[in-house]
DNA sequence: ACTTAAACCGACCGGGCGGTTTGTTCAAGT
DNA sequence: ACTTGAACAAACCGCCCGGTCGGTTTAAGT
């Protein structure tokens, strides 16, 4: 069991360092060295736990990275409140996480998308799998929110979903070349700006 | 005199066909002979008119995507009619144009920024002036929008521009990946929304 | 104490890359 | 006809990367 142990730690010391790199200098700008070096590893501990690469990286990706995503992105959204406000907090806090991120280089599953299109299919359909949950979920919790009497019934919910997307994932790339606070601040006031567009006029009791 | 003319020539498929196989692959995944072998010309050709790779990709940067981003982003929004409206069509022209490029592989400005981020300063710096030129073209745009009376007064210029060109990077990555047509359509009729929030209130006459 | 297998080491290979160098072609100037 | 230099060809260099492989260490089972 012991042993079992030992090769879970390995496998996640591996992943959790590979992660950090392919984030930082770009999956095929990091070699597999790179990461060995970093931990004091040889080729043969790697190509023991690990087929190749390419698995090593999709490991990561349904290990690491798809629950980053989940408990960040989407498990904050799932609820019974205003689909608004659950929305407009689970981005501020995305966000201030990004901030506080020293060595943050702009929302990681938007870079590898851009990397792998084109290049890797295989990777490229997980990415878009990771995407793709959070835009069914963005898009339920809108329909929620037009259920329940938070959002205009008539707004398309695909079409915010899709913006809410667009809009995080470009701030999220320029967030990480120039004054990250004050563009996040500034960001959230005008997603705050258009989420008012869509809501439902409140009589002012 | 025939003599520049060729040289003109030769330098200018060389960075058309560099910018195409950059923009596709990316920068570190495109060797120099992969243009080479585009145009069928050997090493010798190739640094005789560029110092180095880098080099290269720099007079790329100057010669073609900076006047590109100009014609398609900045160029048409320079004007005195209504700022929304020309931004408007700016975008939805530009999407459009996104949608029918066979190989468009995004923005291709937010695909290069997060490639050299943190690996080759000196070509980020000359990314990140293409894309503060184009910042500060929206702001000044948004502003006098606010000033001829198109805009509400209140608005954060800075913030509505950043928020725009989020929305624009994200979408173009989105849109490059599934159902082009039908993202630009609901982006682009989101955005409208959005611009509604911030116009003033024409009394209905 | 011995076996066994998991875990790991590190030298090595084939290939591709950026960049250099040497040599060739060809057109213009005289 | 000869020179000159721009424009290109092609072989080459040093380096690094992904992946392989034979060997060594470690620890559990008996």
């Amino acid at each position: 069991m012991d042993k079992n142990l030992k090769r879970m730690a390995t496998m996640q010391r591996l992943q959790v360092t590979g992660l950090e790199l392919f984030y930082n200098n770009g999956y095929y700008n990091t070699s597999v060295d790179d990461i060995l070096k970093e931990l004091s590893l040889s080729k043969g501990a790697f190509y023991y736990h690990f087929d190749s690469k390419e698995d090593f990286f999709i490991q990561i990706l349904e290990n690491l990275l798809a629950r980053k995503v989940y408990s960040l992105l989407i498990e904050p959204i799932e609820g019974h409140d205003n689909p608004v406000q659950l929305i407009t907090d689970c981005f501020e806090n995305a966000l201030e996480t990004a901030v506080h991120n020293e060595l943050d280089c702009g929302f990681v599953l938007s870079n590898f998308v851009n990397e792998f299109r084109g290049k890797n299919e295989k990777i490229s359909k997980h990415l878009n799998d990771i995407l793709q949950i959070w835009e069914v979920n963005l898009v339920s919790t809108i329909q929620k929110g037009k259920f329940n009497g938070h959002i205009d019934r008539h707004v398309d919910a695909e079409g915010v979903a899709l913006f809410l997307m667009s809009s995080y994932m470009g701030v999220r790339t320029l967030m990480a070349d120039n004054a990250p606070s004050a563009r996040k601040y500034r960001f959230m006031a005008q997603l705050k700006q258009f989420f008012k567009s869509i809501e439902v006029k409140q009589p002012a009791i």
